[in-house]
DNA sequence: TTTTAATTTATTGTATACAATAAAAAATAT
DNA sequence: ATATTTTTTATTGTATACAATAAATTAAAA
């Protein structure tokens, strides 16, 4: 794994916190490559917004406000439903196979559930990413799409999978079906609303964890 | 000025054409400055989309097709005319006041046009992307603000600076106004509606020129 | 002559030493 | 005790040499 994929996941998984402070030396011995590489990882982390320079003393690991994750999810789902809305627009047959193959992975990994296990929770977030991305494909617009993926902060959805149980992550099993039948129909009006929906959704369930913390982020070994 | 900014600079006033080869070395050269800070430069304009790897030899200063400009602009148009609503419920007197001033700096670069100079089409370009900020600072909403930026493809901008004739200018000019008084009165419906028109004219100007180019792009000596 | 393999070259990738500098700590003055 | 100046230190910024490698070129084989 790179650097830039190797600090992200740490990130990710919360084993770098929030608030974490991080030098360019001290990653380098971490992973045993000289400040060069880092460097260049650093850079595309903080144009990712995932951590940001603290005065000249290396840099930390963002916090995101109540209102951050407003403004995000609020871009998201401007950007997305957009997005579905196109797709129902543009959408092959085979295209429309594809988004269907991603969410039936999607439904096995949350059939896989195991609370708390890293692992089955990456699987999940990985398979929903994998069928919002393929929605957007089918878009046939690249800087839609790659405006999206600048967007869309990892960790925050991460840590959503990481609270929702298992009603949550049927519902939004659902949505997607609902999604789905929109792009397969052709209806791109239906299809947008119900992705910002569910974008909605996901905003207000990380807004409650975060008013009312019911579980704590993972701390720990990898 | 720094590489990033000197190299987009001439990305932007046409100096580095569409397709013109760019390497770390030569551009380091060029600067008099070693390859490590090129290389920090080129990593951003790749972000921004201004150039683009060229097998493992370089890279190439990105060509925009017809497809591209339509897809930039249509995502701007998106994500500007919500940032117009946004800024129509937002604003503050003085927000609305530093946007009156943002406009009349604009009118009056517009007033002192000289067709191919390219200071004077800097300056009308600088005025306009300063009247937009303006708006986008009024919605209190940093992560749309700083989106916003990464659609904002300069160069493109700028071109369609050096094309327009005084009537599209002053025609724009009015547009501005019509987005302000939405603004001043708090009608976020018509600010977004007034914005999204504004970008789509944008938009067409571009590809009216690309179509049937009346004017070639300045070449030559800064 | 065309295909395949070997060699050379152009260019980015990486390590490392040193320079610049902002922040922190210590010393001095008020 | 507080404010100001000086010194030290932590950390990023830059230059440069060398390594890795993909692309281009040349040579060899079919």
């Amino acid at each position: 794994m790179n650097p830039y994929n190797a600090i992200k996941s740490a990130i990710i998984i919360g084993e770098y916190e929030p608030g974490k402070r991080l030098t360019e030396e001290a990653l380098a011995e971490s992973l045993q490559v000289s400040r060069t590489p880092i460097r260049d990882a650093i850079k595309q982390l903080e144009s990712d917004g995932l951590i940001i320079p603290f005065k000249r003393r290396g840099y930390i690991v963002k916090e995101f406000s109540i209102e951050d994750i407003r403004q995000i999810y609020n871009l998201r789902a401007l950007l997305e439903s957009h997005g579905a809305g196109e797709a129902a627009l543009n959408r092959t047959k085979e295209e429309l196979q594809f988004m269907h193959e991603k969410n039936t992975a999607y439904e096995q990994a949350i059939s896989k559930l195991k609370r708390s296990d890293i692992s089955t929770i990456k699987n999940i977030q990985q398979a929903n990413q994998e069928f919002h991305e393929e929605i957007f494909k089918a878009t046939k617009n690249e800087h839609l799409r790659s405006h999206i993926s600048k967007v869309v902060v990892v960790p925050l959805i991460f840590r959503s999978f990481y609270w929702y149980n298992e009603r949550q992550l049927l519902r939004s099993l659902e949505v997607h079906k609902t999604i789905l039948k929109a792009i397969e129909n052709r209806e791109p009006e239906r299809a947008k609303i119900a992705m910002q929906e569910h974008i909605y959704q996901g905003r207000d369930d990380v807004l409650v964890q975060m008013a009312n913390p019911k579980i704590e982020l993972w701390k720990g070994e990898v």
